[in-house]
Formats: structure tokens, sequence, C-alpha cells
DNA sequence: GTCCTTAAGTTGACTCACTCAAGACAACAC
DNA sequence: GTGTTGTCTTGAGTGAGTCAACTTAAGGAC
């Protein structure tokens, strides 16, 4: 299938071999995955891909400009094959999902510092921290079920 | 000395021990420093201060509000006491080193994404990357002494 | 000042994400 | 079909950070 990872890794120099072919058809399926669910998820097309070869995959997409790796604090890195278009990323503190953002300025960098100490700046990265829907729904459940008992509240 | 960081430890609800007062100068001393270096650090001022002791007060720290964890991507998480003030990050593509932006907006969330998706946010962070003014000097010097030789140029 | 409770530190083993190296295999130019 | 060489597999290793059990010491009560 996806004949179109083909021409792109060729145009980018990659040889087209299965591991890659399964790898990108995860990435396309399920944005923002760690490389151990990328994985386990391409076992599923390729039975005998090890974890390394997935590392090494993922190492030469970003490498091709293909995919792009982000890494949330506190989490695993992420990789996802929307790239060039500068987007940002919601990251929920309750279940570490994550969302997209278009960034509303354009081009990299959106936005300069207001001193940058000498530095060239390329470009800024935006991640916005909160909780999802789910988390604020379940975070409100049990606030109500646990206050009323113990009192107990706030979490940072 | 810093009876200061008593009070705010009592404060905070943490007792006044010595490794959280050598950790404590440590990183008023070097910003932005990493588990590993504070570790070394504050032995010069406490011998016995085992690694484990370190990342156990930056916990501690990081969670009674005294202290802030910043985790660029690609390296390993730094730490800093200016914390509340909402302010950014130019991080170096070169040498990782780190310096503070003051935040142009002022309180957090100082942004707001176009589409926040469902999410309640409570923070952006923002993470300026380039090359600071000594990488930059670096990097223009070898682009200088390889480009005659090799042609080699850009590097993502 | 002394005693006691318990938070905090020490020690040592462990997990997890990720990297490195060597040999086997397969994509693709010819 | 053949040869070259980039890619994958296998296996070992690294480094940041965590966990658990035991020991130590901060600080309140007396």
């Amino acid at each position: 299938m996806e004949t179109a990872w083909d021409d792109q890794l060729r145009t980018a120099g990659l040889r087209v071999t299965r591991p890659r072919l399964s790898v990108l058809g995860v990435l396309a399926e399920h944005p923002h995955v760690d490389a151990d669910t990328i994985a386990t998820a391409a076992r599923a097309v390729h039975p005998s891909i090890s974890p390394q070869a997935v590392y090494g995959v993922l190492k030469a997409l970003v490498g091709a400009g293909m995919a792009r790796r982000i890494e949330p604090a506190g989490g695993t890195a992420r990789y996802e094959l929307r790239v060039g278009d500068n987007h940002h990323h919601l990251v929920c503190r309750g279940c570490g999902v994550i969302a997209d953002v278009d960034c509303v300025v354009g081009a990299a960098p959106c936005l300069a510092p207001s001193d940058a100490a000498g530095f060239a700046v390329d470009e800024a990265e935006v991640v916005f921290w909160g909780l999802c829907a789910d988390c604020q729904v379940a975070r409100r459940q049990h606030s109500n079920a646990t206050s009323t008992a113990t009192g107990e509240g706030v979490r940072s």
C-alpha cells in the first residue's frame, strides 16, 4: 500500500525497506507515539522488527526530515510525521496525551525573545501544559469523591 | 550562612538539613545545572552527600515550589531556583547552555493556543532554540575552514 | 537539656530509554 | 543475475533516574 512512502523515502535518499514502511504506517495512524509503542504496533505488520531497528528507522526519518521528534518534559521521546509547518503541542499533565495546535504566527521562529542574549534563535518551541477534557472530568469526580470524605484536594 | 534558606525550607514545611542547604547553595550560584553537577558541587560543601540524596532533595524542592525542573529535549533535567515569574529559556543547540528570557507577557499561561482542543491550559512553556554567541563564532570558523576544502556546510 | 517521633539521607539493587558494534541480510544499480 | 553497501538483527552496554530497607538526625514535647 502507501506507495507515497516509497517515493518520499527514495527522494530523501533512503532505501525502501519493510521496517521503514511499517514505522511510517504506524506514525501515519498514531501521531505522537513513543518508540516502544511504534515497535509494538509495527510488529503487527512486520513481526520480526527489532526495537533497535525502530530506533534506527526513526533516527533516519528524523535525519531525513520526514519525521519530527518531540520530548515533553518528564516523558519519553515521541515522534510525528507532521513536519515543516511549525505547529506546537498541547500536553495533558494527567495522562500525557498530546494534541497538535496550529501556530498562530506562521513560520519558525514564530516568536522572538525579549532579549536574545546574543543567541541566534531559529526556532521557538511552544508547549501548552494543562488537562485534557477527559482528565478534567476525572479530576473533578475524584475531587468530589474525596473532598467530602477527607477534605483532600489540590495536587499540583 | 544563607539563613534565608532556613526560613524558606521551614515555611515550605521541610526540615532544614545540610544536604538541602548545600543543594540550594549550588543552585543559587549555578542556575540551570543537572543533578550530577549539583551532586559534584554540593560535595565541596558536604562531602558525604549521595547522588540519591541529591535526587531526593531536588524532588522535595520542586514539590515545595522552591525550585523548577526544566528538561530541554535531548538533554538531562536541569534545575533552577527562579520560580513563579513565568520566564522562558534560550537553549544553545551547540553546547547546550541555557539562558533565561523574561516573559514578554507576564503571568502564566502567557500565551493561549489558537485551538485548545478541550484542554484547560495552565502554562505555556516556551523554549527558544538557537546558537549562543560562542557557538556562532566556532561554527563560522569551522565553516570557513572546511567549506573551502570540502564544500561542507549546512547542518540542520 | 533529654527523649522520642518521624522526616530525610545512605546504600545498593534495579528499571527504562536509548546507544554502540559486529555480523547477516536485502535493496537496488549495473 | 551479480556485487556493493546501506540497513536490520542480535547482544552487550551506558547513564539518568527510581525503589526499598535500613540508619541517621531534625525538631517538637517534656
